[in-house]
DNA sequence: CGGATATCAGACCTACTGACATTG
DNA sequence: CCAATGTCAGTATGTCTGATATCC
């Protein structure tokens, strides 16, 4: 390939970079905007929390801390309120005292699945009233790149080319 | 209308939004564990507000706070920093006394074209390591539609088509 | 003891709500 | 006087850093 991956496709990676921060912050306040994205009382952290403890099990609160990508106190602020609803359970690491486990409950899975069909959220009818069954695809794509960006791994020398 | 956009497209656009929801916290997380994205010592809602008023001229805190979605006052807390570092400037407004007429200085545009050139950033970074052309062509069209989202008008009774 | 885990306490950052001065 | 703009003060949220207790 000639210059076609040369200073000019790095100059727009760095666009896109920026664009895409600026986007993020913007549909992120637009979100606080309209007061909830959820109307469950639990906010993103927590539901997200939940999301993956519904599709990978019991997990301690680091492992949760390192695939959220935050803190282990910033999980235990999400851990409690979702405890004291009885969404999730802690219980004693089978083998290593020093964890906990902590893990969805029946009513913790009712309450997401119940998400999943809640049609009366902002998002939900943005999404409804912004976009075309192509654009909802797009959509699809998006988030799984949101989600490859929020967990890529940048290998110790960043091969630039 | 025939069951086509029924329960099961609706469970679907639900979907998404949690996935989406999730997947933009999960992101932002990431981009504060990598601490900055943009190594100017300026945050992205500094960095929203230069790419506002470069686009579309001097524009009043009112203005500004209606397009990125947040009140006066954050606005006011993202300007004084600005102003200190001489990337904008305030004047009044030639009619409305009580207006204040927030604008770019060439400075501010400089910063601003300087970060599109960046490529340090762990953001860049992420995008050039983890996609492919396509991939990156798809990252587009996720920012339009991240866009679209955030200025979403949602007009009283919901059109679903 | 040293490493890992979890918790407690204090601080920060960003944005919000409420109250107020000024202008039109 | 009322509406709009901008500013000041106090508050809330989610997260962070630092210190401590516990377990392996």
């Amino acid at each position: 390939m000639g210059r076609v991956d040369g200073i000019e496709g790095k100059r727009d990676t760095a666009k896109a970079a920026v664009r895409l921060s600026v986007a993020l912050k913007r549909l992120r306040s637009r979100l606080r905007e309209e007061s909830g994205v959820t109307s469950t009382g639990f906010t993103i952290s927590q539901l997200a929390l939940l999301d993956h403890l519904l599709k990978q099990g019991p997990l301690t609160a680091a492992s949760l801390a390192a695939v959220e990508h935050v803190t282990q106190q910033a999980i235990a602020q999400s851990v409690a309120p979702l405890k004291a609803a009885g969404l999730i359970t802690t219980g004693p690491h089978p083998t290593d005292g020093r964890k906990v486990l902590i893990d969805i409950t029946p009513a913790g899975r009712r309450l997401f699945e119940s998400l999943l069909e809640s049609r009366e959220t902002w998002l939900v009818r943005a999404i409804d009233a912004t976009m075309s069954p192509k654009d909802r695809a797009a959509l699809d794509v998006a988030v799984e790149l949101l989600e490859r960006l929020a967990d890529a791994d940048l290998s110790p020398e960043v091969v630039i080319r």
